[in-house]
DNA sequence: CTAAACTATGGAATCGATTCCAGTGTCAAG
DNA sequence: CTTGACACTGGAATCGATTCCATAGTTTAG
C-alpha cells in the first residue's frame, strides 16, 4: 500500500478524505463553504490537495467539533489564510469564540467529573441490584438544568434555554 | 399569578411548558417521540399532564443534555414505563456519553490554545498595521456566539464520521 | 476492450430538536 | 356576541453538517 500518509507533499481527494477519515463529498462541502481553499487541479481536473492539508482538515474538525459554525470558521480562516490582519469583526469573532471555548471547557469538565461519577454511583447500585428492580438510574442524573444564559455550542446545558428567532 | 407550580397535581399544556421553560411544542414534540406517555384529556380535550409531569419533562431535559437522544431516551423511558429495567441500556450510553465528553475535552484545549495563538498574532499585526483598510468583510455574520441554534448540537468528533442509514 | 475504481458536478435528501403554520375548538371576561 | 388567550391538529419549515444521487470523464489492470 501507498497509504505513506505522513510523508504525503500532495493528495488526491480520496487519500486526504481517508486520511483524515471523512468522506470526499465532505471535503466538497468544505470547500464548498470556504473552510478548505480551492485547490489546484491536475492536467485530468483532480483536486491536487497541497501539503499542509491533512492538518487543515484536522483543524477544521477540531473546530466543529467544539462548537464552530462552518461559517464562522471560513470567515476566520479566510482571513487567516491571507496573512495579513484581520478586519475588525473577524477578530471579534475569534475572540468571542475564545471565551466561548474556554467556559464549555469550565463546563465540561464539570460535566465529566459529574457523568463520571454518576457511572460509578451505577455500577455499584447495579452489582447490587436485582435485574429486575428499577433502580431509577435516571433520577440519579444531578445535572442541573440551570439556564446558563446560554452562548455555547456544544454545551448542552447552556444551549437549553430559549431561543427566540424574533427576539434578536 | 397562579403559577403555584410546587402544588400542582395536574397540569395543562401552557402551565408545564411554562414551568420547564419549554414551549408546548416542544411538549407536543416529545410526546410524538415518544418521550412523554401521552396524557389523559379534559372533556374538552384539553391534555391534561398527570403529577410528575414536571419532574419527567425536566428528567428529558437533562438527558438530552448529556447528550441523549429523543429516541434513545424513548426506548429507555418506555420500557421504564412499563415496568422494565433499561438501567444497563442507561448505563451503556452514559459511559459512552463519558468517552465523547473525554474526547471533547481534548479537542477543546487544543482549540483553545490554537485560537488564542491566532488571536495574540492577529493583535500583534493589528497593533502595528494603520488602520486603513475597513475590509468590510463578513457581510451579515452575527458575532453572537450562536450556538447550536437547535438540532445537530454536539457531535461527538468521535462519532462524526459517516453514519448510514441502513447500516446500524 | 472492458471492468473496476477513481475522479468530477450540482442539486436533493437526511438527521434531530425545535419551531412555525393554518385552520379550528373552548372558555372566561366585557 | 365578540374578543382574546388558551387549546387542538398534522404537516411543513428551519438550521447545519453530511450524505446521497445521477451522470459522466480518467486511469489502471486483466
Amino acid at each position: 500500500m501507498s497509504d505513506n500518509f505522513a510523508i504525503r507533499t500532495s493528495w488526491l481527494a480520496g487519500e486526504l478524505a481517508s486520511a483524515v477519515g471523512v468522506s470526499t463529498d465532505t471535503l466538497r462541502h468544505y470547500e464548498r463553504k470556504g473552510v478548505l481553499p480551492r485547490p489546484s487541479r491536475t492536467a485530468n481536473g483532480y483536486r491536487r490537495y497541497p501539503e499542509g492539508s491533512l492538518e487543515r482538515v484536522l483543524l477544521v474538525r477540531r473546530a466543529l467539533s467544539v462548537g464552530f459554525t462552518l461559517d464562522q470558521l471560513a470567515a476566520i480562516l479566510r482571513e487567516r489564510d491571507n496573512g495579513g490582519a484581520p478586519c475588525r469583526q473577524v477578530r471579534e469573532l475569534a475572540g468571542a469564540k475564545l471565551l466561548d471555548v474556554e467556559e464549555q471547557l469550565k463546563a465540561l469538565t464539570a460535566m465529566k467529573d459529574e457523568l463520571a461519577g454518576l457511572v460509578a454511583e451505577w455500577d455499584r447500585l447495579l452489582a447490587e441490584t436485582p435485574m429486575d428492580e428499577p433502580a431509577g438510574l435516571l433520577h440519579g442524573m444531578s445535572l442541573e438544568t440551570r439556564s446558563t444564559k446560554n452562548g455555547s455550542a456544544k454545551l448542552p446545558l447552556s444551549q437549553m434555554s430559549r431561543k427566540r428567532k424574533s427576539q434578536k
